[in-house]
DNA sequence: TACTGTACATACTAAAAGGTAACTATTAAA
DNA sequence: TTTAATAGTTACCTTTTAGTATGTACAGTA
């Protein structure tokens, strides 16, 4: 058996979650439900298409996130959770509930009006 | 008030705990207490002494880890959590059960012999 | 006198991640 | 005929992160 499956796994999930948008992009999947790339632009404005697209692209290679398809014009594209994006759910609220009571220990100021 | 605390929040904690390193690092502080630069090498053999001081320095820096000096020679030098480092244990176990979960249901094998 | 053990530091290089700007495709409406 | 709307792609550049190799300090032991 495994001596120790932290290594692999703990590094497993960090390349699946980490990165400087995932998080995000999943976070607004798990409150919207259903988003369309222009609706995902708009909630993260300093998110580029480029980043946006790849980030989605990754996550839905690795099945965390759902894309379909309607052929129309102009083209309509929507992303949803795959059970295994929703399954995340509880990591990035701990994540959350930490960094805020970090923030509040440490006396960090965090103005995320912009979001 | 803040309209939605993820981004800034979520940010936060991936800052303090993301990398290639740092989550290793804490697993092990959080098995054995304490623990030497030395042991902590030998713990996590593919660590260079580069990025254990480096990734320590900063752990120490951001509060989540305590280094005590003994002043004799050779040196002896000690690392522990603080109560932040420990509260991050919960979170780096949801990322270790998602892992596995996830990499069983997709039959990722993953040989974590070395550790 | 040279070597050992412990815990570093520093300069340099390589690789990964992220960002900028400009371009593509399609159809309908003005 | 030009413009709008949507969802991209691509080439190039910058920044961040990680890795390699070598050097430092000091007291005790061989």
């Amino acid at each position: 058996m495994i001596q120790s499956p932290f290594n692999c796994h703990f590094e497993l999930t960090l390349e699946l979650i980490g990165g400087k948008w995932k998080g995000l992009i999943l976070w607004h999947l798990h409150d919207k439900k259903v988003l369309r790339n222009g609706e995902m632009l708009r909630l993260i404005p300093r998110i580029t298409q480029k980043m946006l697209t790849q980030q989605l692209r990754e996550m839905e290679e690795n099945g965390l996130i759902r894309r379909v398809i309607y052929e129309q014009v102009p083209p309509k594209v929507e992303y949803s959770l795959t059970p295994h994006g929703e399954a995340i759910r509880p990591i990035l609220e701990m994540m959350i509930d930490w960094g805020v009571e970090y923030a509040k220990d440490k006396n960090i100021l965090i103005a995320c009006t912009q979001q």
